[in-house]
DNA sequence: TCGTTGCTGCAAAGGGTTGGCAGGAGTCAG
DNA sequence: CTGACTCCTGCCAACCCTTTGCAGCAACGA
């Protein structure tokens, strides 16, 4: 995958670690990954690593271009690695199940932000909630003993 | 402005208090709000609400439809009451600026999402993330002893 | 007016995240 | 290859935001 990732660290002054290595292929292999989710992927391989280097070390990441984070409802934010293809979430509210979806679906949108408000926006930072085809066909609530 | 909040709430079998109330005009009065900024807001008229009756009251404003709530960054989510105009909020990341723009200029993406995905969507429960007009257009660092 | 039961205030706990500190490891010059 | 200089890490405690348990108060129907 990425080979550069030590250069691209360089580059900006920061030091290669065993830490940072870990944590930027635990990301590229969990597809979407909270920060505990992270840790615990890192962990597989050096036990002693702890949770606030995985913070700050996907800071650092960040930083430097490597990964990219996003909201996914109320919870921890979820981290994936920059060579994914660009996607949205798509958040089911009702089986919190996440989709993801290209982010060209957006594009018009994208654009229409920045041709009228000036704002140039990173859409896959966020997600979108609703739902999902499964659950908006499903009836709101089955009370179990009103149908005959 | 919305004067059937009382039969709102006693529709859905809550009762009338005095702290209801005031929560809901906060959310009024202040156009957005996190429950810390609504707690203070409430305590100008009454001291002696507390943080946690503030965040039960959002939940059953929000249960009968009164409130809206939706995530602005990374911080504590901000609450609108619905009479206003649907919107969405564009966050710039460099001067935090919040800009609200009508959920109609994402009516083609919301319909894309759906038609092409199935998925049903609350385009206006998170906020989208990027730069606004006059900060994608400022110089990225200015390093005071670089140029000549 | 009285009783029921939901609502509130308080305080403490909970989850996720950040900070300070001392020791250890990466990097660079020699 | 070696040494020194910093950065980075692990640990622990603090932090912010939010939720919960509980006892007393107050809204509402009878």
């Amino acid at each position: 995958m990425t080979e550069d990732w030590e250069r691209r660290l360089r580059d900006h002054g920061f030091r290669i670690t065993p830490q940072r290595q870990l944590v930027l292929e635990a990301v590229e292999s969990l597809r979407h990954g909270t920060p505990e989710e992270i840790l615990v992927e890192v962990q597989r391989t050096a036990t002693g690593v702890n949770l606030s280097t995985v913070y700050r070390t996907l800071e650092v990441l960040e930083d430097v271009g490597l990964v990219t984070h996003a909201h996914i409802g109320h919870g921890p934010p979820t981290y994936h690695s920059v060579d994914e293809h660009v996607h949205i979430h798509l958040v089911c509210d009702r089986c919190a199940k996440v989709l993801s979806v290209p982010a060209s679906v957006a594009s018009d949108f994208v654009h229409r932000l920045e041709s009228e408000y000036g704002f140039r926006t990173d859409i896959s930072h966020v997600s979108v909630h609703g739902l999902c085809g499964t659950c908006k066909d499903r009836p709101l609530e089955v009370e179990p003993d009103d149908a005959p």
